[in-house]
RNA sequence: GGGGAGAUGGCAGAGUGGUCUAAUGCACCAGACUGUAAAUCUGGCGGCGAAAGCCUUCGGUGGUUCAAAUCCAUCUCUCCCCA
């Protein structure tokens, strides 16, 4: 009697949404050996804490550990607190910024609190890679660094693109894929788990295993989900994501701001839909007879779902048509006294935090994005009269409630 | 160790003494339109000011000049070539 479902259902259940399995068959053959002895598999997902705003893009791989978390297996989460020392290279066309060690301990402790919406704590494991890798010694640190060559580092996309633009990289960086898989050394990782752009420093980790004597662990990537503006990753810095604790409006606003040919990846990816769900999504955009919007409603819908509830989600939906559709004002806005009955339009918009600069003010005034209950507001100069709390709109989605 | 190139607004990238708040593209904001915060089109995109106008910005500092992003010195950082 096996605690694990059967093999072709676990394999069917971790396919979905991966972007490749390194190998399909070592994978098998792991299921097999755990089904033989009972022992689940060590499910490996390290994460840099430098960070700690997640957003749905790093769901997609969270999630991942979570389903094998959901068939019986030891999902393992590894604070990178030493590796943030260090500064991942991945994917980017700079050096990272190297943090303090209280910064680390810091945002570590954000992202769990945060992967908490994804992940089963009480079957997670959390470890953290400062407990060995802070106790090797320079002499451990050049032993390990034998077993790599420079030729076979630059074979790194991200390396590769950097020496060839001219774009400094720093001797620390070529050590960050070898205290990575050193974490896989140390846990003795039967999968690891990483988005595309880890692929390289997964790899690594099989290479070092088996110098160890170790058997490879199975390597599993899942795609890089494109932001809200479809053409870059989403990423906090370009401000294009949508994060996990994000209240439900935002969630579902910023869903609504995707590009239409994006819904089918965001359901795949972003969601937990079934493949029936998929396929029917898939005909309807493709059919012609139904509007786009309606799909990227149901996805803004199951989303906000995922991170509150069905009913945070119809709120959320309702919300988003009486602004967008009937133009009208939300129920909760922000509220701001300014202590006098009569002020001028400039002082309410800068001093509430409406907006940063008065010069900013004027501009949208001048182009008339700026009403007062509906009225729209002509004139820099104008005193308005706050006796009585009004409406302030800025643009199409900036709502203040003023009153005295 | 020697030689050369470079650092410009959120990013990319022009500009090499005045016409530079600094071209252009992306991003961003707004307006129109719409099926949405999509697409498209139009406008905007340092600060103070009602306005005139004033102030601040081109890696840091100091200098030359009536005038510097642009010239000089120096500092910091980066890249390339040779050894």
């Amino acid at each position: 009697m096996s605690i694990f479902p059967p093999i072709n259902e676990q394999m069917d259940f971790i396919r979905r949404g991966v972007e490749e399995i390194i190998s399909e068959d070592e994978l098998v053959k792991k299921f097999e050996t755990a089904e033989k002895t009972g022992d689940p598999l060590v499910i490996k997902l390290g994460c840099d804490p430098s960070r700690p705003d997640l957003h749905i893009g790093h769901a997609v791989v969270l999630r991942k550990l979570r389903h094998f978390q959901d068939i019986g297996h030891q999902s393992v989460l590894v604070i990178g607190d030493f590796t943030a020392l260090i500064g991942d290279p991945s994917g980017r066309n700079k050096t990272r910024p190297q943090l303090t060690p209280e910064q680390v301990d810091e945002f570590s402790e954000t992202y769990v609190q945060q992967a908490e919406h994804i992940l089963d704590l009480k079957t997670l494991k959390i470890v953290r890679n400062g407990d060995w890798l802070g106790a090797m010694n320079f002499h451990d640190v050049i032993k390990l660094a034998s077993h790599y060559t420079v030729a076979r580092m630059l074979e790194r996309d991200d390396f590769e693109k950097r020496y060839k633009s001219e774009t400094p990289i720093s001797i620390h960086e070529f050590l960050y894929p070898l205290a990575q898989a050193m974490d896989s050394v140390e846990l003795n990782a039967d999968v690891e788990l990483g988005g595309t752009d880890q692929k390289f420093n997964l790899l690594v980790g099989r290479d070092l295993q088996k110098d160890h004597g170790q058997g490879p662990q199975v390597v599993i990537t899942t795609p890089l989900l494109e932001g809200t503006d479809g053409i870059q990753k989403m990423s906090k810095s370009y401000d294009n994501y949508i994060g996990i604790t994000d209240p439900p409006s935002e969630i579902y606003g910023r869903t609504m701001s995707i590009p239409d040919d994006l819904i089918i990846r965001y359901f795949e990816f972003a969601t937990d839909v079934d493949s029936t769900v998929l396929k029917d999504v898939q005909t309807k955009l493709s059919d012609g007879k139904t509007n786009p919007r309606d799909l990227k409603r149901q996805l803004a819908r199951e989303i906000v779902s995922l991170y509150h509830s069905d009913e945070l989600a119809l709120e959320a939906e309702a919300e988003f048509d009486r602004i967008f559709i009937e133009s009208d004002v939300p129920d909760k806005m922000e509220e701001w006294s300014t202590g006098a009955a009569e002020v001028t339009i400039l002082s309410i918009m800068c001093d509430s935090g409406l907006v940063p600069s008065k010069r900013e003010a004027r501009r949208l005034i001048d182009q008339g994005a700026v009403t007062v209950d509906g009225e729209k507001v002509l004139d820099i100069t104008e005193n308005i009269n706050v006796s009585s709390p009004v409406v302030l709109k800025v643009g199409k989605r900036r709502f203040l409630r003023v009153s005295a």
